[in-house]
RNA sequence: GGAGGAGUCGCAUAGUGGUCUAGUGCGGCCGCCUGCUAAGCGGUUUCGGUGGGUAACCGCCGACGAGGGUUCGAAUCCCUCCUCCUCCGCCA
């Protein structure tokens, strides 16, 4: 959420701003709407003082006659408070809905572009790998080994599931336990969070109004399936007043994610690249202002790093204006060579959301006591997203035979085991 | 799912229609006193909105779990909801 006192005392800063990206922004009508509510306020509140003078002489005055006649008058101010009181509500409902509307403003440094096709290169690890013999996309070797069984998937779920057997679904326990250590190690707090949240979690996160249908609701009760942790993480310190020595916090949280992925139907169907429910390692950062950019560089690092630590050949694009997506300021995309899909892979999305969430969630901390209250800084970025790590892992260390050795990182997760075979 | 109880300032509590401008204690902060510490003494202490001011600050309005209602006037009375506690039922 943006400052409606910025929106308010410098329109012109925030129209260029906004201009940059392509979402739509009611700002206009966000300024019409704020002046009315202002109006009707100064009018309830000049009633409200009032009658509460009145009303606090009222059992002084022994005169019933005089009395009567008071009480007359506050009655009918009464009624009038109830009125504009009505029309303010309305206002004030307006200028909300509005501003929930408006997406966050970019950082000067971001690049401007139109889609992905305009990020820009920032960091990359080497050059993509080709193997020496023929490379099989991960749904076949997953297929062969007996660790991905897509039938299943379909039989009890649908299309875009998948189920994991034996040494997959122990490749992916590895991958998640592995990753909550290393971050650990990188300063993190290792959190569970529910997987079914309230409507206030998600507006908070800034996922509802806009993204309502790429989510799932469950009939008939305010519950709704987490798109992913970052939700949930945001919400963690809702309506506290921090002090600054609490900051910076840093969070990571594995859980599965629901997406309703309705846009992409036709595109990356084989696999499991893009399904309906998937698991992830989140990282997540509450910082002091002015620490939020340099938060960012290194929660893209740890990401990296993550890639790195698993032999995999990554780059990092910083996204543009385009791409940004609506709640952030600034980000990156972390992506990683994969040679049976011969595609780069975004494992990670980093991201520097400014105050815009801790305005909604309502974090805020003070800098000393008796100090004003400011609004924290959040961070979030993903600790790599599973799906797309195993194909990496998979397409990447797959050998010749149609087995593939299980890296290095890993293996004291996996009980010492070096190599996954069919059989 | 059913029955009962509770929710007031950071914490603990007082407050059952106007004297509440929400009191008191503890804690915190500032100062005084004091070999040091502790104790003692004095002061201070929430959040939001809005208007004024360069600012420090000041005025007004609102907030006693949330939202409605009754009333000239609500922490206090009524309704709905939320959370927690106790018990019963059901359940992995």
């Amino acid at each position: 959420m943006l400052d409606i006192r910025l929106i308010r005392e410098k329109p012109d800063v925030v129209r260029e701003a906004l201009a940059r990206r392509k979402e739509h922004a009611p700002l206009d009508e966000l300024i019409r709407a704020d002046i009315r509510r202002r109006e009707l306020l100064t009018q309830t509140e000049g009633l409200q003082a009032e009658r509460k003078r009145v009303s606090k002489q009222v059992p002084r005055i022994k005169d019933q006659a005089e009395r009567q006649q008071l009480i007359e008058e506050m009655r009918g101010v009464g009624d009038r408070i109830a009125e504009l009181n009505r029309e303010l509500v309305e206002a004030e409902e307006q200028v909300s809905r509005l501003l929930l509307e408006m997406p966050n403003l970019p950082d000067p440094q971001v690049p401007d572009g139109e889609d992905d096709s305009d990020n820009v290169l920032v960091r990359q690890s080497g050059e993509p790998r080709e193997l020496d013999f023929e490379a099989k996309p991960h749904w076949e070797l997953g297929e062969a080994l007996g660790i991905i069984n897509f039938e299943q998937g379909q039989r009890i779920s649908g299309s875009r599931f998948y189920v994991l057997h034996g040494d997959g679904s122990r490749l992916q326990r590895a991958l998640a336990s592995w990753m909550l250590d290393l971050h650990r190690r990188q300063g993190y707090q290792e959190v569970t969070v529910p997987y079914m949240v309230r409507r206030e979690t998600l507006r908070a996160s800034a996922h509802l109004p806009d993204f309502e249908n790429t989510m799932y609701e469950l009939v008939g009760e305010d519950f709704w399936l987490i798109p992913t942790s970052e939700s949930p993480l945001t919400s963690l310190h809702a309506g506290e007043i921090l002090s600054a020595g609490d900051l910076p916090r840093q969070y990571t949280s594995y859980s599965a994610n629901f997406r309703r992925e309705q846009i992409s139907a036709g595109r990356d169907v084989r696999g499991i690249k893009r399904g309906h429910q998937f698991d992830k390692v989140e990282m997540y950062h509450f910082t002091l202002p002015e620490d939020s950019e340099a938060a960012l560089d290194r929660l893209t690092a740890h990401a990296e790093e993550t890639c790195h630590l698993l032999g995999l050949t990554w780059r990092t694009v910083e996204r543009c204006t385009g791409d940004l997506g609506f709640k952030n300021r600034r980000g990156y995309d972390v992506e990683v060579w994969s040679p049976g899909v011969r595609e780069w892979l975004e494992v990670s999305s980093t991201s520097n959301v400014g105050d815009f969430q801790a305005r909604r969630a309502q974090v805020r901390f003070k800098r000393e006591a008796g100090a004003r209250t400011e609004f924290a800084h959040t961070l979030n970025g993903t600790g790599l997203g599973m799906p797309r790590t195993m194909i990496a892992v998979l397409e990447n260390y797959q050998q010749p035979d149609g087995s593939v050795v299980i890296p290095e990182a890993l293996r004291p997760y996996m009980g010492g085991q070096q190599r996954m075979e069919s059989g």
